[in-house]
DNA sequence: CTCCAGGTACTAA
DNA sequence: TTAGTACCTGGA
């Protein structure tokens, strides 16, 4: 199945674009044809040959199959992911609509200092920070003749000032930033937070100044694989009261508990489809 | 120019 | 516990 000698992979049902793109991880960049992801210490290039076919490489370390393998979560079997959350009709037109959509299994420290600089912002505007900061904190890495630029650690951003952080644009959001990187690097945090369960390590990650319900729920889905929570930010909610005619006003805890247990298991797929599709039909959606 | 953004912390009742 | 509000800054 997968070829790794000519790095091909096939990769049928997996929409890299919104995937990659959508919302759930924000170091990706488009450029040539190709993906191109910048991680801690390494880049990815994807590439699509066919609607199923892939290529890849890992630099400057190459071949580097295992950091794809997970990162794209293949070990899911999608096919039994799709079967348990095609409940109604509405989640029946979002896959249908949205069209393979997956959930990555991104490195906890990046993924809980971007969603943090998330908060309040648009997601071209937490793109721009991200990769802002990478270019500024991160290190270069040259792919084929073009700078790329890692995502900067934890223990490299505890080490900056709050200015710093002001100066490239991350506002109120700052000393957030700092606290949560210091107590990642610090190793108190990361040591734990993988042997919690989902309770348990929201519990941790709401402690962190700077992270809430959402931002919490956004670590579990797409970074620790706790898949039967999904996060509840206003297109979520849109989802539930549009569709599903929940009362807005509910309670974040109320709302999310809904969405697990209508859901399942694989709640998180359900809350991708279903967002990706309000936020591309919402004004065929709304209830007026 | 204005309004808003994949929210969160803080304050007052 | 709940409701109201400020917050940095860059998109739209």
């Amino acid at each position: 199945m997968y070829n790794l000698s000519m790095n091909i992979l096939n990769l049928p049902n997996y929409n890299l674009s919104k995937t990659l793109l959508g919302g759930q991880a924000f170091n990706w960049d488009f450029i040539d044809n190709s993906y191109y992801g910048y991680f801690e210490d390494k880049i990815i290039k994807l590439k699509e040959l066919s609607s199923d076919t892939v290529e890849w490489q890992t630099f400057p370390e190459q071949d580097d199959f295992e950091f794809i393998y997970k990162y794209l979560n293949l070990e899911i079997d999608y096919s039994k992911v799709l079967l348990e959350i095609n409940k109604d009709m509405h989640i029946n037109s979002a896959i249908s609509k949205v069209k393979n959509i997956r959930i990555l299994k991104q490195d906890f420290s990046q993924t809980t200092l971007s969603f943090i600089l998330s908060s309040h912002k648009n997601i071209k505007a937490v793109r721009k920070i991200v990769k802002d900061m990478s270019i500024k904190y991160g290190n270069k890495i040259t792919v084929e003749n073009r700078s790329f630029y890692t995502f900067p650690t934890a223990l490299r951003i505890s080490k900056l000032n709050e200015n710093d952080l002001r100066n490239l644009g991350a506002g109120f959001r700052s000393k957030y930033l700092l606290n949560a990187a210091k107590s990642i690097s610090n190793g108190d945090l990361t040591d734990k937070i993988g042997k919690l369960n989902a309770d348990a390590a929201r519990d941790h990650l709401t402690k962190l100044s700077g992270v809430g319900d959402k931002i919490a729920d956004c670590i579990l889905t797409f970074s620790l694989g706790f898949y039967n929570v999904t996060p509840i930010d206003i297109w979520a909610l849109r989802v539930l009261s549009d569709l599903y005619n929940l009362n807005s006003k509910s309670k974040y805890s109320y709302l999310r508990e809904w969405y697990s247990s209508y859901f399942g298991e694989y709640t998180a797929w359900a809350g991708q489809f279903l967002f990706e599709y309000v936020r591309e039909n919402y004004k065929e959606i709304r209830t007026p």
